[in-house]
DNA sequence: CCAGTTGGCTAATGCTTATTAGCCGACTCT
DNA sequence: AGAGTCGGCTAATAAGCATTAGCCAACTGG
């Protein structure tokens, strides 16, 4: 762990906290000890320190989400899975998926289209999957538009209120929300 | 009553398109013609500009909430309404909603503290009416907490994503998100 | 053992900002 | 008409901020 890793970990924290307008690089450079023209030696700006944050978290959630959706074909097992890597790394990763979700109107070009783009795909990615879940009548929802807001929707709301020493666990939130998902869009089963 | 109301109805727009902080006085007053430092011949400060959408968000909330619940005792339309009352809210009134949610980090003592208690009531309003189905054996839920959550987030969500113009109409989404929150708490009607 | 690099520091630079002061024209009431 | 208020304006105030400049001690590798 580099000197530069804290510096993001505490960005991150106060980032979340405080939000990215009202964090100084005097307040990051105070979490890790030093003053804030410091910083100038290990990180390229604020801006950066954001970019990096926000394009890491969607790059992971679309790993997590093509993994968790690649080894089986039926569409509830896929739903089920495909949610429970969102609310997993949405619990686990609270704070950077706070942050990626939050912070997207302080992100500037070009890291803005990017992140926007991948957020897209994203989205289209759990529209398909209950999509293809109607098709073959194993799903029964009004709009599919409007069961993948939702699912992804609960995910976001996950990184606001979850914390690692509450009483719910990270398997239970997993294990319910991915159940939630499933009856949102009347799986049968 | 005109220019007051004007300056309100901007900085809503302003501060959820941007943000309360990267908002300027400025901003605000170009947006109804005039000067940033005329604008405080009208409203005490920026601060109280957003002092005052909070609380009147957080007391219309609570206002819709009560009446939409008042009219029956059965579990299952009681949570329907309120989940109806919810989402209408968050459709009809995004802007005031999702600034309500997100910039609660800019919002400062001694508003912040009535806000937060406000927020506290509703959610644990909505926490008692799955309880009180769990309990009559109406609703199926591992956790009443977890499902209250998801329910509250799904309205949330709607603010962020809602457009008057789009092709998912108020009614519509108040409907399904309605049917969606009692299949989430696995409703037997 | 010394040249170079690393990673701190303080001071300066060049903004941007909310808010206040003080001025003034236009309208209002008597 | 004239006193007062209303609602603009510009200029000044007093910060706060990201970033750069320039300095220096300690390490580091040959």
């Amino acid at each position: 762990m580099s000197r530069t890793d804290d510096i993001r970990a505490a960005a991150l924290e106060l980032f979340t906290g405080r939000g990215y307008e009202s964090t100084t690089m005097a307040d990051i450079g105070a979490a890790v000890g030093i003053r804030g023209p410091s910083l100038y030696k290990h990180v390229a700006s604020k801006q950066d320190l954001l970019a990096q944050i926000m394009t890491g978290t969607m790059q992971d959630l679309m790993d997590l989400h093509r993994t968790a959706v690649a080894t089986t074909a039926d569409p509830t097992e896929r739903l089920r899975r495909a949610t429970e890597a969102h609310v997993r790394y949405h619990a686990r990763h609270r704070l950077e998926a706070f942050v990626g979700n939050r912070e997207i109107r302080s992100l500037e070009e070009p890291h803005l289209g990017e992140v926007l783009a991948k957020r897209a795909r994203y989205e289209a990615g759990f529209r398909e999957l209950i999509n293809t879940g109607v098709a073959a009548g194993r799903f029964h929802v009004t709009s599919a538009r409007l069961a993948s807001y939702a699912i992804l929707d609960l995910g976001m709301g996950v990184a606001v209120w979850f914390r690692e020493d509450g009483e719910i666990t990270e398997d239970a939130v997993v294990w319910e929300y991915g159940e939630f998902a499933l009856r949102l869009v009347g799986a049968t089963d």
